[in-house]
DNA sequence: TCTGGGGTCCTAGGACCC
DNA sequence: TCTGGGGTCCTAGGACCC
């Protein structure tokens, strides 16, 4: 049996946590530069607010209905999440429990020991520990696959009569909950093909279980089979996570559109700082570095360029230097004068532990040499963890003056955070903000 | 005027081999 | 001028997840 652990409403409910004048209330953060919904508190949903939809477009019933907004707070959010994992961690033991994403984690239920509690009791005993020691709301869902548990989880957190924990680990219940289940609410059901499915008459979970392999497999490929074989109670999709991650991106839209090549490379090198340091955090080193610019999607009278490159490196790395020499590369070869780009990003990839480099003949640097920028990286690491982010970076990821007021400015500066909490989880008085 | 960010996996098609 | 069959590997793009 599989459990899915997940937080309502996750970040809404962060903000709660610290904010409780906000319980009750309609809420909803926004995304980077306060720009679309991405979290909403069910009072939000109710006045039919959606997902992802840009705050201007809702100003009006905002206003109306007095809805509370926050810019998103990662660091809050990040912290929160640490905290609801490591009890959902310590519940099964390590190597029992999936981390999925920021709000929700998969738990491997081993066989129920004689005498022990019922998964229903178990699982509405886990949702108050974590309320109590987070004040965290979870729902959970329990099923023989974790699409099955997916589905009950949906049950859970719209049915309140299953006080949060939800179950099916009956045929019977099974086919119940498939029936009365849309096929879009499946995991691994996309927007994009959900009118394919529509389209063969599909339209519950259930119609499409109903349907044979061979034809699932030839119309909605592996993907869609592997998903039919999960709602028919046959777990297929074995580990989610293999370790290490693949490729690490850093990027943002701006409040603005930039064209000036000088302020590209400002963010390109704090994309790329910011990569590199992931990596170090992890103990990894790329081999790849690829950079990518976007002008406004939205602006139809703008002619859109949207170009992207990618540079080999003879050494996989982790080192700021290196990493930002070989984005700035590339961001010169792809600039065009004239283009206001909207949003940037860096990623890299070709990951590996840090621990087994494959050293190159015609290497540009020497061991030693190498080894010297990474000390410098570690150096910075310590000093920026010690003294708070950016206390040092390299000259390149400062823009030296804004041309207009003549003030030094940082790149943080080109991104809206109107309405931003405090980091109340994570600094002594919760009064600075990062 | 304002429209997010960070991932994984699969497939089709092209380049290459014999 | 005619122009096969069977492979591998890489990449771009798209689908999906949160």
């Amino acid at each position: 049996m599989f459990a899915v652990v997940d937080c309502d409403n996750c970040f809404v409910s962060c903000e709660r946590v610290f904010q409780p004048e906000l319980k009750d209330r309609p809420v909803v953060v926004l995304s980077n530069n306060d720009g679309c919904v991405v979290a909403r508190s069910n009072e939000a949903k109710a006045l039919g607010i959606k997902m992802g939809v840009p705050l201007y477009q809702i100003m009006p019933l905002v206003k109306e209905k007095n809805v509370q907004i926050r810019s998103s707070n990662y660091t809050l959010y990040a912290d929160m999440s640490n905290r609801v994992m490591s009890i959902l961690r310590e519940e099964v033991g390590r190597k029992l429990m999936e981390q999925y994403s920021i709000d929700e984690a998969f738990l491997e239920l081993p066989d129920l020991a004689p005498g022990a509690p019922s998964w229903k009791e178990w699982g509405e005993a886990l949702v108050r520990k974590v309320r109590q020691w987070t004040g965290m709301p979870v729902s959970i869902g329990i099923g023989e696959t974790r699409t099955l548990a997916k589905v009950a989880t949906w049950f859970a957190k719209h049915y309140p009569g299953y006080r949060k924990v939800c179950i099916i680990d009956t045929p019977e219940k099974r086919e119940a909950a498939l029936k009365i289940l849309d096929v879009s609410e499946v995991w691994g059901v996309g927007w994009r093909g959900i009118s394919k499915y529509r389209y063969y008459g599909i339209n519950t979970a259930w119609e499409l279980t109903q349907r044979s392999a061979s034809w699932v497999r030839s119309k909605f490929s592996v993907t869609g089979l592997r998903t039919w074989r999960e709602l028919q109670g046959n777990s297929c999709v074995d580990t989610l996570l293999t370790g290490r991650r693949q490729t690490i991106c850093t990027s943002r839209s701006f409040e603005h559109g930039i064209s000036d090549l000088p302020v590209l490379e400002m963010h390109i090198s704090n994309f790329a700082a910011r990569c590199a340091y992931k990596l170090r955090k992890d103990h990894s080193v790329a081999q790849w570095v690829n950079v990518f610019l976007q002008t406004n999607h939205f602006n139809e009278k703008q002619s859109q360029y949207d170009p992207s490159s990618t540079i080999s490196l003879d050494t996989p790395v982790n080192n700021d230097f290196e990493i930002i020499n070989a984005a700035l590369k590339v961001l010169r070869a792809l600039y065009h004068p004239g283009f206001e780009f909207k949003r940037a990003g860096v990623i890299v990839g070709g990951i590996s532990s840090d621990q087994a480099i494959q050293q190159d003949l015609f290497d540009e640097f020497t061991p030693e040499q190498r080894q010297n920028l990474n000390k410098i990286s570690q150096v910075m690491d310590f000093v920026n963890h010690r003294l708070g982010e950016d206390a040092v970076q390299l000259g390149i990821q400062q823009f030296p003056v804004d041309a207009k007021t003549g003030k030094r400015i940082s790149y943080r500066d080109f991104i809206k955070h109107e309405y931003r909490s405090k980091c109340y989880s994570t600094t002594l008085n919760g009064f600075i903000v990062k």
